[in-house]
DNA sequence: GTAATATATGAATAGATATTCATATGAACA
DNA sequence: TGTTCATATGAATATCTATTCATATATTAC
């Protein structure tokens, strides 16, 4: 695959611009990682767990009273985000209290909500 | 589905956690935006496209240079970008030209990348 | 030890999504 | 007006992922 190296005639390929964004852009290691951390988020089930941890320490099975999720549901995707350390965990008896591990959480989804704020106001407008 | 109500019994659910995070919580309409926004970010290819114009406007042939894809999978994934309002384009002769259409993205994806470095700088000290 | 509870996990299924190939569109130019 | 070039798009396939169901593990209480 990709053998199929396609590039227009005229002016194309920019090549002043390519090399500028290629200097700058991260490379293929990062690019992974990057989509990877995006996917965590890319779920409504995840992402809801996620902003739920937010905000406070939660045990399996208030995750599963807050979002009416089933207990398999909730416990298959705290194992996705325990696998990308992007929550911690402590036993207390027989639960299992969860929260999240990392600060810059919190300002990603902050700024994918200005995003969508924004959006609804332009539409809004329009 | 979902009819299953898992609670454990104990002191759980705790009541007064969950009701605190129902109070400042998404809403389920801004959860499903949410989610939708990290998908855009969460496939590499489309990461990557991301990244390039953050840093230039790019015609279509530039990217598929740049990123070493072909002509048909770039199209399909600025379809993706334009519909959900990430990227804006100008025609230019032949050629199309993109950019991204929104300031939030730059600081979304910054974060991440402080998020990936930090759990760099973590493994190796471990 | 046994039973009950809270959570985790494996396997199967169903649903979503990326990629590919083939073709269509739309602009420029001869 | 027909041809070429740049890009878009539709359909089919292949891959990935969420959900479900069944069961396993670990802790506590008896």
């Amino acid at each position: 695959m990709k053998e199929e190296k396609f590039v227009c005639e005229e002016n194309c390929p920019h090549l002043n611009k390519i090399n500028k964004v290629k200097e700058l852009e991260p490379n293929a290691n990062e690019y992974a990682k990057l989509s990877n951390m995006f996917k965590l988020f890319a779920d409504e089930t995840r992402i809801k767990i996620i902003c739920s941890l937010l905000k406070e320490e939660l045990c399996v099975c208030d995750l599963c009273e807050l979002l009416n999720l089933n207990q398999s549901q909730v416990s298959h995707q705290l194992q996705l985000l325990r696998n990308s350390k992007l929550v911690k965990y402590r036993r207390e008896g027989k639960q299992i209290f969860y929260s999240l591990d990392d600060e810059h959480v919190e300002l990603i989804i902050q700024m994918a909500l200005n995003h969508i704020l924004e959006e609804e106001e332009k539409n809004g407008r329009a």
